[in-house]
DNA sequence: TTGTGTGAATCGATTCACAGCC
DNA sequence: GGCTGTGAATCGATTCACACAA
């Protein structure tokens, strides 16, 4: 029996094993067969150094001297990041945000698959987006369907109830879009992405871009 | 003269700031005039000892004994962030996602306008998203105006060359939704929000549930 | 000789615990 | 008495530097 990924992988590592797949993937395209360490570094923009202590954490195996066979290594990956199965998403809250997603043609290739659309609106409905008709959450429930993961796109209001209810559905683990903190049981795994804190951090810079320009007038004398 | 914030507020806070400001903002609403770090740092949902090490950063005044003021914070936060003057944003690549971005009204509200939409179809060129014209990215260098913000929500392919030509324009702050890395000079910020990065990072959860699953039984005996 | 894998060293961020102030 | 602000301790992540395998 082998013995792939002792145990724990970092949090920080983690984060960063979509990145790695992601240019292995390209890299076969190009047809490259094997890479060093210091080469696939300069590719996802880590230090070497951080890309093998990395990969020592999936108990995986470069050669000497030689360095990681592509394939290989985004085989040990994708097996890491369980992309055996295809993972099924549900998309609740048909606004902007949640219709661009849900008419997302990125998802199939990448081994993700939308099997349901969900919003409140009776008016919306059973409406028809990116091909695919939008029940309510009682529909959902009721079709006994459990998907994966979800993905929560409704107004910051809503979503605690919207990620409640998905909880008890059975889903264990969230996207969630809406600007706002959610409290999940602890076996829930939830990532939220929120546009403005992102913007806000980039205020952060911009305002003190000055800050930095000043000092570097003071240290140039 | 005062000495507000000293230097360098380390970029684990700077992530944080948005955050406390936002519950700093609801409670506002909701009448709170003044506000423990205990009660604070539980609505945003970090420790205590964390909420006021990172407003130690800012050379932040509580008052021992008592707590924050909320409007006080508020206004402290909201400097450090350079929120005295409104940021202006242009938005590249009207796909799904950029329309939806472009059509966005949260925006306006927290300090932020679109004041540019850019593409490079020309089929799309003159076409209007949000109540606002789309124009080439050639019609935006003319036009002198110089976002302080660019979003990138073009494909993987065309988002370096995009970066590029907003760096060229004077931008000095990009908001990434292309799902690849782009080089920029120093003096540029960039954030990537990557939608398949975050449920490759569910998927690995989703794959090791199974494993702490098992592990919590051994554990129990 | 080359480049991985990894202990040791470093760096940064979090948490603790309490002195100091209200 | 209660809570902030902060040194000290801890924890985790990054980087260094080199033994070792091919």
């Amino acid at each position: 029996m082998v013995e792939p990924a002792p145990r724990g992988v970092p949090d920080a590592t983690v984060g960063r094993l979509p990145g790695y797949l992601r240019a292995l993937t390209e890299l076969t395209e190009q047809g490259v067969r094997s890479i060093s360490s210091e080469d696939l570094a300069a590719v996802v923009g880590v230090r070497s150094a951080q890309l093998r202590k990395d990969l020592s954490h999936l108990g995986s195996y470069g050669v000497r001297g030689v360095g990681y066979d592509v394939a290989m290594l985004s085989a040990q990956i994708a097996g890491e990041l369980g992309l055996a199965d295809r993972l099924s998403l549900v998309v609740v809250g048909m606004g902007n945000l949640g219709r661009a997603l849900s008419s997302y043609d990125g998802f199939t290739p990448r081994g993700f698959e939308v099997v349901a659309l969900v919003d409140e609106d009776p008016q919306v409905i059973g409406t028809v987006v990116g091909g695919r008709r939008v029940v309510s959450m009682a529909d959902l429930r009721r079709s006994g369907l459990v998907p994966a993961i979800g993905v929560v796109t409704t107004p910051a209001h809503a979503a605690q109830h919207v990620v409640d209810e998905l909880v008890a559905l059975g889903v264990r683990s969230i996207l969630n879009f809406a600007p706002c903190r959610v409290e999940v049981p602890e076996e829930v795994a939830v990532r939220t992405v929120d546009v403005a804190t992102e913007l806000l951090i980039l205020a952060f810079h911009h305002h003190h871009r000055a800050d930095a320009a000043r000092d570097a007038e003071v240290d140039a004398g």
